[in-house]
DNA sequence: TTTCTCTGTGAGACCGTTCCCATATGAGAT
DNA sequence: ATCTCATATGGGAACGGTCTCACAGAGAAA
């Protein structure tokens, strides 16, 4: 392969000459840069970004680790969607990005990407202990994003799923539903905890009647989870004449949905429903669902130009930032 | 940073050793190999990959390029998937993976990657005669998937969806449909041109009556576009009475299909809808979609594992590898 | 004239590995 | 006794760049 020392011999100066041209620092004359820059053309050289890395101490990578144990992952509808931000964002920022996905929470996949000398690390979803202790071991800059765990120091970035869980619920209470059935998603990931707790806290506080009994906990936040809890619940749900079903995200609440219309249940006209996310797919359905808003683009934008801070040792003002979710209001809910 | 040689000081061995050690091959004493293992241990020791993709000239990287106009890239329900297939087998595989999209086909992305000298690069979706040229001089292997170009000796692992378009018609007919609408995806894009070819030759065959006025060109393969034409083609299509709609993919039926569905039509009462793909939300939406499946698992990991082929100079038996699709009946088709 | 500064250039160390080669030792064959 | 051969080890070149440093010439300031 084609190296600086042969475009040097080519050109009739110095590696060292060569190099200067190629980085635009340093001194080197007209003559020299032209004689230079016209043999790079003709040989389409392109400098060796291994070689580069390996004096420079910097490979300009960065890893993105997702776990996740159900499948998809990169085409998850919201995993996916902060994905397709961070590519987008560190492209943008002459950064390439390594992908990783692991079902399993092992050391293994770590290693595979602090081998490779990556500059920092992205780390998505819910990342037990003992990774982040391992990681954190390298030296390797890294944030965390949608995270669950609350590592005092991690940099992390998150949506404000407690305020989203009240918006829901000012949302449903507002257009007059009195008595409304959860779907709460795993309560050990952070996200689903905070939403329903949000949800909880408005309802208290409105002296409205929400207990242990209006909320299914779920196995998992799947579209058929929120459609097998439905039906579980179908009859306790009929009995108690519930008018509207709040998932902690899109796929559960659209499950739950797709339970109801296959029981000629009319959303939102008998019973009105709720997700969080908004997911490609939450527009897309007949009737579209009313959700409150992650701002997925964001947390992808901000997880890069964060981390290209601590990469470069410059400060960073916050240790957490914390995303102001939006109220989308769609065809699946109305007044009651 | 703990390199090689501090290991072996401290194991009071040489380097060679070390890395005899590490490697595996090559003579090493028990007594040293344990030395050297103990220290590896303590110091949390991890090889430098950068360094030795510098000497072996292999990165155990891989380039995955996605070419695509419209967001999303990552999280597209089709692409996506095979991009998750992708991450599962070279990881399996000890690969690891850079993805990078792009929504013009700009030779910059490309270089990005040459220059980071991955092992191989799988090129998904359409991609034009100049970056192929482009990667081609570079003389590192390349895999097309799903790719719209033939260009000949390019290896290139793609749907068979001539025979998928035929067995959407075979199945539509077989219902007993006789007007079928067609919603055809892009024309220049491989995949749609060949699915409507196929639909069309089974039509012919059959003597059914199905022609250019049945058919209508969309710009774009989205949901949002499906929808704008069915309501574009809203008048002609009652007119003509037509009782089924087949789009090219599943997003473009699914488009139509909402806007059926918002004017009170009943599917599959009324008009049977079908699509092509089978992503997700085929089967998550009501009616539920019926498709014909495309293999992208399959997809993902042969490019993986003929990818891998080419790296270390095996040969590889066939050139273009075609894989069956499958029909998959669901709600949204029934006997008229 | 001498000294200083700016411009321009090349030699060579270095980054962290792998791998080839030289060397050493002890056992078994001749 | 010498010759092989398998085992074991270390020295050092190489991979392809960057970067520091030494040095040289030219013009300006002393």
């Amino acid at each position: 392969m084609r190296n600086i020392k042969e475009i040097a011999q080519l050109s009739g100066v110095s590696k060292s000459t060569v190099s200067r041209v190629i980085s635009g620092s340093g001194y080197a004359s007209q003559e020299a840069r032209d004689k230079v820059l016209k043999v790079i053309q003709e040989l389409q050289y392109k400098p060796n970004a291994v070689a580069r890395a390996m004096v420079s101490q910097r490979t300009h990578n960065i890893g993105v680790l997702i776990y996740r144990r159900e499948y998809p992952v990169a085409s998850h509808p919201f995993y996916g969607k902060i994905l397709d931000a961070i590519l987008a964002s560190a492209s943008s920022m002459n950064y390439s990005v390594f992908v990783t996905t692991d079902h399993e929470m092992s050391l293994r996949s770590a290693d595979f990407m602090l081998e490779k000398r990556v500059d920092g690390l992205i780390l998505i979803s819910r990342l037990e202990q003992n990774v982040i202790d391992h990681i954190g071991k390298f030296g390797v800059p890294y944030i965390m994003v949608n995270g669950s765990t609350d590592v005092p120091g991690v940099i992390h970035i998150v949506n404000r799923d407690q305020n989203g869980g009240l918006e829901a619920a000012r949302h449903l209470s507002g257009l007059g539903h009195r008595r409304i059935f959860m779907l709460a998603g795993p309560q050990s990931h952070r996200s689903h905890h905070l939403r329903l707790e949000g949800f909880r806290a408005y309802m208290n506080g409105q002296r409205a009647e929400f207990g242990d009994s209006d909320i299914a906990y779920l196995l998992a936040s799947t579209f058929e989870e929120g459609y097998r809890m439905m039906k579980e619940h179908w009859e306790h749900f009929r009995s108690r004449s519930y008018t509207a079903v709040f998932g902690t995200n899109d796929m559960i609440a659209l499950g739950a949905m797709k339970f109801l219309m296959e029981h000629s249940v009319s959303v939102p006209g008998q019973v009105a429903v709720m997700g969080f996310d908004d997911n490609d797919v939450a527009s897309i359905l007949t009737p579209s669902l009313t959700t409150v808003r992650v701002d997925t683009e964001k947390m992808g934008r901000l997880a890069c130009v964060m981390l290209d801070k601590l990469i470069r040792h410059e400060p960073v003002e916050e240790t957490a930032v914390e995303l102001e979710p939006q109220l989308v209001i769609r065809d699946s809910t109305r007044r009651f």
